[in-house]
DNA sequence: TCTGGGGTCCTAGGACCC
DNA sequence: TCTGGGGTCCTAGGACCC
């Protein structure tokens, strides 16, 4: 492991509701919020009162009345959260976007042109507010997790350094709730144990910690608290699954309801698997009562699959086994498909999605293959579920969202190349 | 207090194989 | 007839992250 601290973790702060006082200065110094019936961003001005990003629209008011709430414009969340990674783009090319407003960066080859990496931070964070007018706050660290737990402790707007002779120091007096991995029902147990600081968890016997938090969970944080981080900056990653899924507030959990929501589902999802000219062999379903308890319905086929139809039929039948196991759930209040298990699919991409696309040139030779494995992957469906489980569905859904197009398109991951 | 949408990884138990 | 160990895959659920 190198000696200096090169690894940079950059992240917007208060990123939408920061763009929405950048775009309307009416909003500026105001307690504000991104959102409606839950909060996706709040400005400082807000989180002065509590109000958190999650948080329901009506918890939030209670907490801050006179809370501002805008609509969000996801289209510059986009274009400003881009235009910040570009900044950093052009001090190095070993860049790992976390989402849409975060990433790291390794400068470790680039010193000798621009300067030392607390230098390069300061040079970026100018920028950033300079050009686009945004806060934004920078850990500087030898490690990721150091780097991100530093930006952390900057914000707001701010730049931390860690100085690798003392970086235990720093991270020891941290409260355990500030590294990655560590949420609320972790922090919970390891405050039962009496432990609240980086520095306690590094110094708890390893086995007491697995036995604690399961073995993999044990090891990392155990790991991290001792800053043995050995994760190097990964450009690009490839996406393991994806998904969809629609909150429906409450409704009856009859198939009037549920067939159409999830027609529509199994199209956002394989429409943005076949565009990647991937698909998938695993279909899961979630299925979310009123009360707020959740299921899950997985089937594993023997090919992959990226047709709207056949993702769309498995998860209808998925969720008729979910709610056959409880037949005391009336309603349901979120469902949700998603396609796991995924691979590159270029020639059985363009069989299954014939009707679908326009894609429909292919060699003839390959249509059989193509066409075997779709039916293979059907049979194995109608093995497990009856004859008539794969049909022809019609059902097109005229619904109102929940939530803006444009904001699903923001939270989608890029699912790889091509 | 009834909460969005898109992801990753881990665990435990069971089926199945050698 | 009863009994072992190791490995892989699948399912269901859960914690966590942005």
């Amino acid at each position: 492991m190198s000696k200096e601290p090169t690894i940079l973790h950059a992240d917007l702060d208060s990123f939408y509701a920061s763009v929405e006082q950048l775009l309307n200065p009416d909003l500026r110094g105001k307690a504000m919020a991104v959102g409606g019936g839950v909060v996706l961003a709040a400005s400082y001005e807000a989180k002065a009162f509590g109000v958190r990003g999650g948080m329901s629209g009506r918890k939030a008011r209670e907490l801050c009345p006179h809370l501002l709430f805008v609509r969000g414009n996801f289209d510059q969340y986009q274009r400003l959260g881009d235009a910040a990674i570009a900044i950093l783009e052009d001090y190095t090319p070993l860049i790992e976007r976390i989402s849409i407003d975060e990433a790291f960066a390794d400068v470790a080859g680039c010193t000798h042109l621009f300067g030392s990496p607390r230098e390069i931070a300061e040079i970026v964070r100018r920028r950033v507010r300079d050009e686009l007018g945004l806060p934004i706050s920078v850990g500087v660290a030898r490690t990721k997790h150091l780097a991100k737990v530093a930006s952390q402790v900057a914000k707001p707007d701010g730049l931390v350094v860690v100085d690798p002779a003392t970086e235990l120091d720093f991270l020891h007096d941290l409260p355990v709730g500030l590294m990655w991995g560590v949420g609320p029902v972790t922090e919970g147990k390891l405050k039962a144990e009496g432990i609240l600081t980086i520095g306690q968890l590094a110094n708890a016997p390893g086995r007491s910690l697995r036995g604690l938090l399961g073995d993999a969970a044990g090891e990392k944080l155990s790991d991290l608290a001792w800053n043995r981080d050995t994760r190097a900056i990964v450009r690009e990653h490839r996406a393991r699954s994806a998904g969809a899924q629609s909150a429906l507030g409450r409704q009856p959990a009859t198939e009037a309801v549920f067939r159409p929501v999830l027609q529509h589902l199994a199209d956002r999802v394989t429409s943005r698997l076949r565009a990647k000219s991937l698909a998938g062999r695993t279909i899961t379903v979630h299925v979310r009562f009123a009360d707020m308890r959740a299921v899950t319905r997985a089937m594993t086929l023997d090919a992959p699959v990226s047709a709207t139809l056949i993702v769309a039929e498995i998860a209808e039948e998925l969720v008729r086994q979910a709610l056959a196991d409880h037949p005391k759930e009336k309603s349901i209040s979120l469902l949700a498909v998603s396609v796991s298990h995924i691979e590159e699919q270029r020639v059985i991409q363009l069989e299954l999605s014939l009707g679908l696309d326009d894609e429909k040139r292919r060699p003839g030779s390959r249509q059989g293959a193509a066409r075997w494995s779709a039916d293979r992957a059907m049979d194995k469906a109608r093995t497990r579920f009856g004859r008539d489980v794969i049909g022809y569905a019609a059902a097109h859904l005229e619904r109102k969202n929940s939530v803006p197009d444009a904001f699903r398109e923001l939270a989608e991951k890029d699912l790889g190349r091509n």
